[in-house]
DNA sequence: CTATATGCAAATAGTTTGCCTGTTA
DNA sequence: TAACAGGCAAACTATTTGCATATAG
């Protein structure tokens, strides 16, 4: 993900998205951020809450919620949830779609293709499509790659 | 939604669904079944459970949750999971998509259009895509109705 | 010095589990 | 008479809330 940029960039970002809304660039939303970008796919809460307290002792994780939700309001995260079970979250700004695996459970990103616009028009009259999402399921290359070693297929 | 059918008809497909894995239709999954049809919109475990205890008072929620489940495991009914909070359930079996109102948070069935089809290749090399499902999210025509009288826009 | 955040613990919502009883092939 | 189901209550997980304390514009 990465999503371009050293620490310095990545602390900008994070600071012009939240001073737009009046909101504080505190120790804690800065460490909760930066751990949601280094953690390689879609952690759950109470993972980001685990990582942050190695060098943040005292956070809670009801100020990791806070966090993450207030991120979510100023559009610099994505809640992602497509299972029963703990809520998800990416940080990944780019337009794009995901891929569920049904076999390890993990949710990588697709990035959208420019003709997946249109799907937007598919959509009976009436109706106003703001954003749209496209869940893919099936298997990663990691099972796939698993299955073939023992014979069965998709 | 009415996914064709008499009574008879709907009955029908329930035994046959389950017969195939050796499961009994009783009572309560018929119920269970036909509330669910007849429900509008994707309703909760908990809103099935209250619209079939009205006439089997001493159904459980536990027992509609199980019967869900199994509808679930036979291909009979979808999870509808796009928020947090409860699970929603669909028992239309028609390949479709859904359209989730940002306003009255309510879920659409949107049929899918035989040309989405090809998005299963959009995917990049390795993956396997077994099914997608586009999840578009905006104003519905209600909603949009409501607002335009009260003068704001999208 | 006040609005904004945090930490903590308790509360809540949604769901699952265990266990015992009933039902049916 | 087994295997399958249902009812009930307790357990559990994920999340939210209330409230007292801290921090920074």
């Amino acid at each position: 993900m990465k999503n371009s940029g050293s620490v310095e960039a990545v602390e900008g970002r994070l600071c012009e998205c939240l001073s737009k809304t009046g909101l504080r660039p505190t120790p804690q939303r800065q460490r909760v951020y930066t751990a949601l970008l280094e953690t390689p796919a879609h952690p759950t809460a109470e993972e980001v809450f685990m990582r942050v307290k190695q060098d943040m002792p005292d956070i809670s994780l009801a100020t990791v919620y806070n966090c993450l939700d207030t991120f979510v309001q100023c559009g610099l995260v994505r809640q992602v949830v497509h299972e029963r079970g703990a809520t998800r979250y990416c940080a990944n700004t780019e337009e794009h779609h995901h891929f569920y695996c049904d076999e390890c459970h993990r949710t990588y990103d697709i990035p959208a293709a420019s003709s997946t616009r249109r799907l937007a028009f598919e959509v009976p009259a009436g109706f106003v499509v703001r954003r749209f999402e496209i869940v893919f399921q099936g298997l990663c290359p990691k099972c796939l790659a698993n299955r073939s070693e023992s014979a069965e297929y998709p």
